[in-house]
Parts: structure tokens; C-alpha cells; sequence
DNA sequence: AAAATAGTGTCTTTGAGACAATATCAG
DNA sequence: CTGATATTGTCTCAAAGACACTATTTT
């Protein structure tokens, strides 16, 4: 993490600035799983925390390159996967003394839904260090680093909980897709199964998606493909999925 | 804003920090209105940015002092108003090169909700520049300092949208209240009226509200005193309020 | 024809919206 | 009793849940 271009602080204070790090939790639908991104932490210098840990994709703000904070998030984005313009929003920030050990810090974390498809895994030198793993496994298990592990709880009931009124799913696939396969996708990320009537008027109703000819399937008789009619922003739905108790 | 007691930086970094701040956005209703605190920016000191013009209240989070962004937003808050354990939740963050003249900064947003009874503003030197202001009238002349206005209207459009199908408005209420005053809360926040007779169905339905005894009006039929069951957390509706186009 | 998946129809239930009717207090 | 406000009841409607049924393709 270094700075190309060093900019003057504007008037010096007295008292110390906490650091300031934006992380990005980047979720994808692969193998009926719903995925999370991760990166390992370097495992040599010994000035790094957390060596050799999983932790969320981010890192420091540079004031010399990010305009603002979702910028930055872009950025790091861009940088892990490849992917330009995703749905990207903002899901809050932590800080505190205590969660780094270098000192009091606070990121502001961002969440992003990609297609499985579009994804470019960050080549190179430091490839090796990116990998998708399946939320389920990473929560049951969860030795993230830093406070990453809460982070990564919050931002899956933050998806699980928007899922149940709005067309988020739709962003985790590749386009054209059918009404089958984005009910997978609705059934994977809330772990129940959906009825397929009430999804199909549900989904229909909502004038979010336009028709884009028929996909010839595997097999079978083929679906209709549809397009988003938007999309940056989600629909939401007059009701949730199951207001039952 | 001075620090009580430094602590040495951990490492130092060959980069430049952005500033860390926190704001809240605090709401209460009075006089039949939804009102927002801000505070008055000092006129005298030329190092202060945007000298006289009202801000929300908030400021650079103390290392020494704060233990995390919570109690950070805790502490302006009991420095501002007295209030100790007011509904608080977190807005949001706002980042970027160019929302303070000093330089990079990113400041993490919380929103409070208290009843106007329990205030007590800021005594003291610095009584006369905190007020509250009818956030009706300052949406619609929003000249606050820095980025505060698109703060402001992203809190009041959070705020709109979480009372359609939660229970929030009771946090703006003393205890106990009645339902006639917290319809008359919601039909304020929202600015429109609502169907009474839906409004108790759904309310005791959710089960959040305890009897606490008749309240004696000023006049005509007492009605039912009720206090929260929980003084956290809100309840979630199974609907929105009015899903009509 | 059989298998498999896509798509539709019908009945029930939940909870909101509109609005009328009744209850209980002060004077 | 009257006025004012609190509280309840009735009817309708939108949309979800359950589940059976029909349609279209491949083999």
C-alpha cells in the first residue's frame, strides 16, 4: 500500500488521526452456493497484522488516488476481480481501538453482487491469494481477520434481509437469464425453497424485467430470458417473502 | 476539540491520513413537526471551516477518549443534549477529497431519535448555538456546512422509509403514551394522514406495546397508556403502510 | 409415450384501507 | 344531554401461500 503522489496535509493537528481503510464484501452465486471473496493476508513481513489470515478484500484510502469513499471501494474492486460496475452499496463502517492492532482505525465497508461469470480473479503475482469461499463454511468456521467476521455476518443478514422484499438476485446473474434460475438464486441465498407461482407473479408484477427471447436450456422445454429493465438499482416488493412466524 | 490525553501512534506511515469524524443526526418532534438539532459553527476562529453556519453535531472522534464509533456518537450526543441511551443507529459514512476545505475526510453518520421531554440542550458558554429546526423548513433551505444537507436528506428519507413498516416513531414518545399520540407521531414524520382504526389493529398485532394504565387527558375519554416493551429495538411490520401507486 | 422442466389456475389466508358504529369521559 | 375523543366492527381488496394442473421440449 503505497502513495504514487503525496499531497501536503492541509494544517497539521495535535492529536492522533485514526487510519482510515474501506473493505468491500463481494458476494457471487457459484455451485448452488452463495460465495464470499476473500483475500489471504501477506505472510511474510511481520509488520503486517493478521499474517497469513483471511480477511475481506480493502485496504487504506489513498487521498493522492480515491476521489471519495466509493470510489475507492471501486477500486479495490476493480483491482481483486476485474469487474467495473457492479451493485455496489454501502453497508457501514466500524471502528475502534481495538479491532487493528497497529492503532484505532474505522472502514467504511461497501457490498457488491457480481454474476459468477464476469469474474477475472486478480492475476499475477498475487493471484493465489483471492478465492471464493462459501458463506456457510466461512460463518461456521469464521477466523477472519481484524473484525472481518462480523462484518461478514452483518453483510449476509443485511443480503438476506433485502432479498425478502427486493430484486437484489437478479444482480448475481448473468444476463439473459430465466424465472427458474433467478428463483435458485432467490431459494440459495435464503436457504428455503420459494413457491414458483407466487414468484412468477411476484416477479412479473414488479415491471423490473424485459423479455429477451427464449434460452435454449440444457434440455427440456426452453424458458424466456429476461433483461434488467435497471440496472443500478433494485424494485422493491410490496410485501416480504413470508410474513409467517 | 482538544485532547485530553495523547497516546503515541503505532507505526508511522510515509502516507497522509484522512481526518475521521462523527456526526448525528438527531430527530425529535415538537410542536406538531419533525425537527432536526444542528449546531452553530464557530464566527470568530478564521481556522474553522464555514464560520456561522449551522451543522449537525458531531466532530473529530478522540483516540484518547473513544473507545469505538458508538461511543463516539454516544459521547456528541450526551454532550449536546444530556440524553444517555437514546434509540441510535448508524446512518452511514460520507468520505471524500472535497466535503472539508482542511482536506480528506470521512465522517461516520449515526441517527438518534428522543422524546422532547427528555432534553436538556447544551447549558453553558455554548447554549445559544445549538437549536432545533423544523427539518420541513431546512430541507427547503438547506444551507448547512460541509455535506450536511445531503446527509440531513438521506437521515430524513432513512427515517420516512423505516417508520412505513416499523415501529421507530414510538423512540420519538415519553413513556407512557397512548395511541392517539403515537398515531399522531407516524401521521407527522410520514405528513399524511393514516386510517385509525388499521393503525391500532396493526400496532397491538405486533405485540411491542404493554399496558401501563389509563392516561388522563386534558379532557374527554382517557385512553389507554402504553409503554415498549423493548426499549431497543423496534418491531417490523409484515406490511408497509400504504403500498398504493 | 415418458421424463423433465416451464408456465398457469384456483382456492385460502393475512393484513391493510375505508368508513361506520359504539363507548366513555368532561362540562 | 352534548361534544369530543377513544375504541371497535364490517366490508373490501391486494398479494402471498399452497398445490394442482397444463404446456412444450428432448429422448
Amino acid at each position: 500500500m503505497t502513495t504514487k503522489k503525496t499531497r501536503p496535509q492541509a494544517p497539521s493537528f495535535d492529536f492522533p488521526l485514526p487510519f482510515t481503510t474501506v473493505d468491500v464484501v463481494i458476494f457471487t452465486v457459484a455451485d448452488d452456493a452463495l460465495k464470499v471473496l476473500l483475500v489471504q493476508r501477506p505472510q511474510d513481513k511481520k509488520s503486517e497484522p493478521f499474517p497469513g489470515w483471511w480477511a475481506l478484500p480493502g485496504g487504506f484510502v489513498d487521498v493522492a488516488v480515491d476521489q471519495d469513499l466509493l470510489a475507492c471501494a471501486e477500486r479495490k474492486l476493480r483491482e481483486k476481480t476485474g469487474v467495473l460496475t457492479p451493485y455496489l452499496e454501502q453497508l457501514g463502517s466500524w471502528g475502534g481501538a481495538a479491532r487493528d492492532p497497529r492503532g484505532w482505525s474505522a472502514t467504511h465497508v461497501y457490498f457488491a453482487l457480481i454474476p459468477s461469470r464476469d469474474i477475472e480473479l486478480a492475476k499475477g503475482a498475487n493471484a493465489a491469494d483471492v478465492a471464493w469461499f462459501a458463506v456457510e463454511d466461512v460463518l461456521a468456521d469464521p477466523r477472519l481477520a481484524f473484525d472481518h467476521a462480523a462484518i461478514l455476518q452483518t453483510a449476509v443478514e443485511r443480503l438476506r434481509g433485502r432479498v425478502e422484499y427486493t430484486s437484489l438476485p437478479a444482480f448475481l446473474l448473468p444476463e439473459p437469464f430465466t424465472l427458474p434460475q433467478l428463483q435458485r438464486i432467490y431459494e440459495i441465498v435464503l436457504n428455503r425453497a420459494v413457491d414458483k407461482s407466487g414468484f412468477r407473479t411476484r416477479m412479473l408484477a414488479a415491471q423490473f424485467l424485459v423479455e429477451a427471447g427464449h434460452v435454449e436450456g440444457s434440455s427440456n422445454r426452453p424458458a424466456m430470458g429476461y433483461r434488467l429493465a435497471d440496472r443500478r438499482t433494485p424494485v422493491v416488493f410490496p410485501r416480504t417473502f413470508s410474513p409467517r412466524d
